[in-house]
DNA sequence: TATTATTTTTAGATTTGTCTAAACATATAG
DNA sequence: CTATATGTTTAGACAAATCTAAAAATAATA
């Protein structure tokens, strides 16, 4: 078993190398974990010695397969929990995050199990991002960002790849919600803002927003 | 906002305040903590300094007011998530003292809220236990202990005073069950044992067990 | 390739909660 | 009202996770 940290870690790292190839730098880890680099470089030793990482000085790290599968759940809870507050308890999918950075780390497997089952075994969050089982299963379709479209493609909103809560105000705000159909309507060549019809409704939204935008074309 | 440990300090200091008069020995906390003397005095120190406790050396402490509404904070979220784990998960009533043990330091108000909301305001826990309201109001019936009744003397089992999943497990195992209505047909003069009748069950009860077990004459 | 610049690691200190062993205070008994 | 037993506190140490400052390794650049 993990403390809350090296589980906090282990889930950093293993988010990073969803978004990178190869291993996982010291700086990017302390970056995420808003911490020193110093900081990173001693727990990164702490989880080489439990074998949950592969590490050489200097060259940064990767998930071992115990490591991956300790992350897996850590995720897999994550977003259980996000069902549940969203779903059952009726919060918004802005104010999900924080709260399920702490319900994350409960320790019971017959808990996850009897959540998983009162919630309808859920196959994604209340952002798009889907839940592995109990294995550590899950099937990862390849969205495009909405920044990748072209002018007059259109499509789906899937997911979300930023889960601050000024990030999901400001797309609810847009009517730019899970499962809203879009129209690519032009690209500006500037500053590659995407203009795009949702509802009926012409909306622009910046090119650092469009990246986070998860979309089934 | 106070630590992990010192959330579960003050918890014990309370439930031992509801238990004993007067003020809280180091050694009573030590038991209850399962560590040692020395690391209660330190830690007793730590809360008097924030005034969650009084203390003087030597007399031991009682809670403050703000420390006491800390503590049924806690334990208001404590009997609220067991309610949860048992109505809408299908826990049973022996499993979910250690889960709930963990989510009680979960850290959000509207968490509470919106949980206490969904279960329907509930009013005693899956131990006949009363929840607090949100401002740390609560009806504390005077229930009887069973080893208190006289023969012939009937009542409902409203409540245990231990959670430990091997007596609720015994407990459920002889049929007394929250709810149900008892008769006490003999008391055994040497060891103090009940016997009673429960659904046309008769029964007998060690003194010890009887001690734990609140019942409504 | 030699020289910067960047990144990472080490060394040593700090904080939180714990411990053991010894000192001190209070309670109990003769 | 001493002597002993019990309970509590102090002193000093340790492990976990962090930090700053300095040293070492790697990468980038002239």
């Amino acid at each position: 078993m993990q403390s809350f940290t090296e589980e906090n870690y282990l889930k950093i790292i293993y988010h990073l190398s969803q978004n990178n190839i190869g291993a996982i730098q010291t700086n990017a880890i302390a970056e995420k974990m808003q911490t020193k680099a110093a900081s990173v470089t001693d727990m990164i030793k702490k989880l080489a010695d439990k074998k949950l990482i592969n590490y050489k000085k200097y060259q940064g790290v990767t998930l071992t397969p115990s490591g991956k599968s300790a992350a897996i759940n850590i995720v897999r809870k994550h977003r259980l929990w996000e069902v549940f507050l969203v779903e059952k308890l009726n919060f918004k999918w802005d104010q999900v995050h924080d709260i399920a950075e702490d319900l994350e780390h409960i320790q019971s497997n017959e808990l996850v199990e009897k959540l998983d089952e009162f919630l309808g075994f859920p196959k994604s969050d209340p952002h798009g991002d889907p839940i592995p089982d109990k294995n550590g299963q899950f099937d990862t379709i390849p969205f495009t960002k909405l920044n990748k479209l072209q002018t007059s493609e259109h499509g789906l909103v899937m997911g979300v790849s930023e889960h601050s809560s000024n990030f999901l105000k400001h797309l609810e705000k847009l009517g730019l919600t899970l499962g809203k159909r879009i129209v690519i309507t032009d690209i500006n060549d500037f500053d590659g803002s995407v203009e795009l019809i949702v509802e009926q409704k012409k909306i622009s939204v910046s090119r650092e927003v469009a990246k986070h935008i998860l979309i089934k074309v």
